[in-house]
DNA sequence: CAGCGTGTTGAGGA
DNA sequence: TTCCTCAACACGCT
C-alpha cells in the first residue's frame, strides 16, 4: 500500500495526535508485528516515555521519544493508524493500542499483518536493521553515485526502482508512473540506462511523489491515512491501473500490463519503447 | 474457487 | 562472494 507520499501523509496526520503525549499503557494483540524483542521488553521500553516527534525515513515511520528512544513502524501492505479521544473497543484487525496520558488512544490496524515495529536507541537507529540499508529518497539522490551503482545491474529498471537500497520511497504505483512520465520502457536492463535517462527518472520520481504528497497520496485498493482519510492522487495516475485504456499521452496505443518480478507493471508500448 | 495485490526479507542456487 | 529468483508472510476482494 503506502509508498513515500502515503507515509508522509500518515506522519503529518499522526504528529499532532501524539507529540507531547506520554504512553501510559500498550496493548499488544498480535505479538508477531514486534520484531527483535518480546512483548514485555517492547512495553517496558516505551511505557512512561513521551513522543517528541514523528518523522519518516522513506517508507519507515520514526517516532522519537524521550531518553533517546525510538519506535519504528513500517506499514508494509495494509498498516493503518486510527485515533480516538478516549478508549473504544477494538475493531477487526486492530493489533496494537497505545494509551496516552490524555486518555486518547492510537490504534494500529493491519489486515494483512505484514507491518513491523522495532524499538531502537539513538546509537543503533541508523546502524542496524531496518534503517541501515535504506538509500536516499529521489529528491536527495546523488545521480552520479546511483549511476555508478547500477552500471553492472542486469535487473529491469522498474525492478531496480523498487529496491529500497538503491533509491528509497518508490513503490509499485510511482515506479509505473515515473517510467511513463520519462517514456522509458520498464524492462530495460538497469545497466543500459544512460546517465541522462537516470537523471530524468530520479527527477520525475521526486516530482510525482511530491505532487502526490500534496494530495495526500493515492487511495487505490485500501490505502487511507490516519482515521480513514483518503488521498486524492489516484485521480491523476496516468498508467497505474489503466490496463487497456487509451494512452493519455499519445492517445493511440492502449496501456499494456506485464509482470516484472511478480509486480504488475503498466506502460504504453508506443511511448515507452 | 482461484488469482491477485500499494512491500520486504531470507533462503538457496548459480 | 555476488547476483538473482522465488517463496513466504495473511487476508480481502474480484
Amino acid at each position: 500500500m503506502p509508498e513515500l507520499p502515503e507515509v508522509r501523509s500518515v506522519v503529518k496526520d499522526l504528529g499532532p495526535k501524539v507529540v507531547n503525549r506520554k504512553i501510559v499503557k500498550i496493548d499488544v494483540l498480535h505479538p508477531k508485528l514486534i520484531k527483535e524483542v518480546n512483548v514485555e521488553e517492547f512495553k517496558n521500553f516505551l511505557i512512561n516515555e513521551t513522543f517528541l516527534d514523528v518523522n519518516n525515513l522513506a517508507k519507515h515511520i520514526i517516532f522519537s521519544l524521550t531518553n533517546d528512544k525510538y519506535l519504528l513502524s513500517h506499514l508494509r501492505m495494509s498498516g493503518k493508524y486510527f485515533t480516538h479521544y478516549k478508549y473504544r473497543s477494538t475493531t477487526k484487525h486492530d493489533y496494537l493500542i497505545f494509551h496516552l496520558d490524555d486518555n486518547s488512544c492510537i490504534y494500529y490496524n493491519d489486515s494483512r499483518q505484514f507491518g513491523t515495529f522495532h524499538i531502537k536507541t539513538k546509537d543503533t537507529l541508523y546502524t542496524t536493521k531496518p534503517l541501515d540499508k535504506v538509500a536516499k529518497i529521489p529528491s536527495e539522490t546523488n545521480v552520479k553515485e546511483l549511476f555508478n551503482k547500477i552500471k553492472n545491474k542486469n535487473i529491469p529498471i522498474k525492478q531496480l526502482l523498487l529496491d529500497q537500497s538503491f533509491v528509497s520511497g518508490i513503490g509499485n504505483i510511482y515506479a509505473n508512473e515515473t517510467l511513463f512520465a520519462t517514456q522509458i520502457n520498464p524492462l530495460i536492463p538497469s545497466k543500459n540506462i544512460t546517465f541522462e535517462q537516470l537523471e530524468k527518472i530520479i527527477k520525475a520520481a521526486a516530482k510525482i511523489m511530491d505532487q502526490a504528497t500534496e494530495l495526500g497520496g493515492s487511495s487505490i485498493d485500501t490505502y487511507t491515512s490516519v482515521d480513514g482519510v483518503k488521498g486524492q492522487f489516484q485521480d491523476f495516475l496516468q498508467v497505474h491501473g489503466h490496463f487497456n485504456d487509451v494512452c493519455k499521452r499519445c492517445k493511440k496505443a492502449k496501456i499494456n500490463k506485464i509482470f516484472i518480478n511478480k509486480r504488475g507493471t503498466y506502460y504504453c508500448p508506443n511511448c515507452q519503447k
